[in-house]
DNA sequence: CGAATCCATTGACGTTCGTCAATGGGTCTG
DNA sequence: CAGACCCATTGACGAACGTCAATGGATTCG
């Protein structure tokens, strides 16, 4: 049971330019997160962040994903530009965790995904 | 006012992969959403086409934006191959809409942005 | 100190991406 | 039919991406 589609009436030559309502900042600004987690490594790292009540040893990515340790530490560099994630050291460990202070509009984007 | 941050106590030479929850298949498929909105033209397109009541033609995309009629329909492309988008067309005109049976994890990002 | 561990950076390579010009097919109007 | 309009496809090109090997800095342990 579809909806009932109705295509609107046209006029050869002529357009009717839809109104773009986001901000044209806010739009590079939102497709740079989307594309922050458009990799499989990086939007699985991305949800482990986000469902982990400690932050997360870079090592344990290491060892899980079958990808060589500057892969993986190019995906969080990715991911640290992108401001999703933040890093802490200690000792020879970095600990790795969601930005305590994440944009609502990223945060919201990130409770979305499965 | 930050969160106490505390970091786990770590052992040298071992590491704890974390679980990673979702299937690889699911992961795949989500990331391939992400990317064919991981772009500001494609995502102003499937942002304009979910707050749209009737379809909108592909000419006022053309129109709105400074990019040429290849290019535009080359994004148009990549929102179809994602399955974001259906087009129907009637006489010289392609009509573009949200594909009315997207599946609920995609609906849920797709409304998840500002 | 010397060895081992963790991790970021650099450089290189093939692939994918975003873009355009050119082309062609389809549809309507005169 | 001839021309105008709409749109998808193809081919080409530079830029960005994902990956790895190699390197080096930092820290800890023996």
């Amino acid at each position: 049971m579809d909806k009932l589609l109705v295509l609107p009436e046209r006029e050869r030559g002529v357009c009717c330019p839809p109104t773009i309502k986001a901000r044209p900042e806010k739009i590079e600004q939102t497709s740079d997160i989307l594309k922050a987690l458009a990799d499989p490594t990086r939007l699985q790292i991305a949800l482990a962040l986000r469902d982990a009540k400690e932050p997360v040893c870079i090592c344990d990515f290491t060892a899980t994903f079958d990808l060589s340790q500057p892969t993986v530490s190019h995906h969080m560099a990715k991911l640290r530009d992108a401001g999703l994630v933040e890093v802490t050291k200690r000792g020879i460990w970095s600990f790795y965790r969601l930005a305590p202070d994440l944009p609502v509009g990223t945060r919201r984007i990130l409770d979305a995904i499965a």
